[in-house]
DNA sequence: CGCCGCATTGCAACCGATTGCAAGTTTCGT
DNA sequence: ACGAAACTTGCAATCGGTTGCAATGCGGCG
């Protein structure tokens, strides 16, 4: 079927060995013998098989990137990143889509079975477990987006959770709301419940807040429209931390069928700063989150670890800040 | 490092055939070896390894996913789609992120490398040649939302285009408009040169039309939004068929900073009915694409090419239909 | 009881590559 | 010109599995 070493080997008069050494770097071959394979292989068409030198070499260059998140805008932008960011370390992506399923188990197996040389579970709702799994199995893994702690047991690269949602209580603060909301991801969602913490953590400092919480049932445009529609139906707050980009665009669109203004009759503050959140017709006020230095330095993690893979976890949390925009009223 | 089936062969005090047996389906093993095997398996936690065996059998089941478009929305939902129909195949994708690059060479030999059973082209905007040079090189491929062709030399999967183009002309002039505008994508996609064919076929049966169409960047936002600001600098039509419902949502923010209201004082009708065309506040006049048959479909051919590769070439076209929203006006 | 046929099993070659080792060839200093 | 050091090169084993083939064992039948 398709040419091998050893076809090339006999056209060019040469071993096989001869044939595999001019297509490893550093190896050595005369500059003689290097021309006459290159000839060869050029005229055959040759490219090595990866996978079969995968076999005596340890290494695949294969990636698992598992994500459970197909419904958030803002990881069209995160496989953009990711994808990039390993092809332009001649690695490959190979894609685990975990909707519905939150046993690794199976990805576990699945990834093994395919000889990854690393995982990467991007999902900042998954439990810290989830990444375990693979270490346990042996397997090279980096947590982007998860939670963060100080003595992690897999390598974490994201932010601090629980501090924005301190953060985003403050800047509600500040601007003198005193009816505030937090209106987080699903109750399951680990990022959900960091933020809901900090935000807790810091609202309960003040006695002169009336406080209020719900949880949408996932991080869709459609989930946070519906919580904040019921949520209209009742007393609402006059200020939303929103736990994510996508939940607020979707309460904005609740706000708007009620003919209520956000920044003006209720205020809305988000996370993530996602490119939607910057058009005029949103304008969101958010906490920006940086994807491009998390995504790329989860890849340089990833590097470091097939360099040394008994390297001790790590956690690698980026800093956050507000970005002003239209949904909050002005600092009082 | 590994359990490799040696090690299974040792514990349970068989062959290594017999190991390898018990794993492949419809292999002769009988009751008795198979749970000797199974326990030892089970013992050490062993699961075969997927490339190795692919060195003999020929198949890895790894299928090459490529897509030029990480900046469309829809996209998002593609992937999904994608790698779920693929998943639940027993199928693994294989992401090529071609962003900037239009030459086939470099993804035909990476893709080579790793000796995929078959790959997906997963682009509007990539011409034929593209999927043909697979095809050359002797890998599977399909075309999803490629140009159709009456005699394709590539499985293509998709829409009519240029019937799609026609369909919004339609629509626009059933409802009155008489200074229509083609608003595409960039001139060197396909799906952008083959709608505005369409279009331009079909008004031009009319002298009573002003007609004028114009070509955004790429398939985003930021390029409808702007595109659609330089059409208001002049003398815009007052009914657009925007290629894609981005780039119509883009033009829709373009009109609301200058005030315009879509749908009374101009009319948009879009293509895709992303799912946020849905939403409140986009509210969208679209041309349906049936993405979901779309890529099942897809997904479907994938398997027979891999049952038989020398299988004839094959256009699958689906049936687009509009649905009416509120960014166009009424029919008169 | 003997023979036949079938299901099961292990041997060994092979898939496409890499690599340690030893033999052969250069290169270079003196 | 000679010998040692440094390169090159091919052989053969190996990576983890698969599979054709021959050998083995078994049951069944006459």
């Amino acid at each position: 079927m398709s040419v091998t070493l050893k076809d090339v080997a006999a056209l060019a008069g040469v071993s096989r060995s001869a044939v595999s050494r001019t297509f490893t770097e550093g190896a050595s071959v005369s500059a003689k013998t290097r021309s006459k394979v290159e000839k060869a292989a050029q005229e055959l068409g040759y490219s090595p098989n990866a996978l079969a030198s995968s076999l005596t070499t340890g290494r695949t260059k294969l990636i698992g990137l598992i994500s459970n998140n197909f419904h958030n805008p803002i990881f069209l932008e995160v496989f953009d990143q990711f994808t990039r960011a390993l092809q332009e370390r001649g690695l490959r992506p190979l894609i685990v889509n975990l909707t519905d399923e939150t046993e690794p188990a199976n990805s576990v197996r699945m990834l093994r079975q395919y000889s990854v040389d690393a995982v990467i579970v991007a999902s900042s709702t998954l439990p810290p477990s989830f990444a375990k799994a693979f270490h346990d199995a042996g397997v090279p893994v980096v947590h982007t987006f998860g939670r963060s702690a100080t003595s992690p047991e897999v390598h974490v690269v994201g932010i601090d959770n629980v501090e924005c949602g301190r953060m985003a209580a403050r800047e509600l603060m500040a601007r003198g709301y005193k009816r505030v909301g937090y209106l987080g991801g699903p109750k399951d969602a680990t990022s959900a419940m960091d933020r809901y913490r900090g935000f807790m953590e810091e609202v309960e400092k003040y006695t002169d807040l009336e406080v209020s919480h719900s949880f949408a049932d996932n991080y869709s445009f459609e989930a946070g429209r519906a919580e904040m529609l019921r949520l209209l139906e009742g007393a609402p707050a006059d200020g939303y931390f929103c736990g994510d980009d996508i939940l607020s665009i979707g309460a904005l669109s609740a706000l708007s069928d009620h003919g209520l203004k956000p920044g003006i009759d209720i205020g809305i503050i988000g996370l993530n700063d996602m490119e939607m959140s910057r058009w005029e017709s949103v304008s969101l006020t958010t906490i920006h989150q940086p994807i491009k230095q998390i995504i790329t330095s989860s890849v340089d993690l990833v590097e470091e670890m097939l360099k040394d893979p008994a390297r001790y976890p790590e956690a690698r949390i980026f800093p956050c800040r507000v970005i002003e925009r239209g949904t909050l009223r002005p600092r009082s």
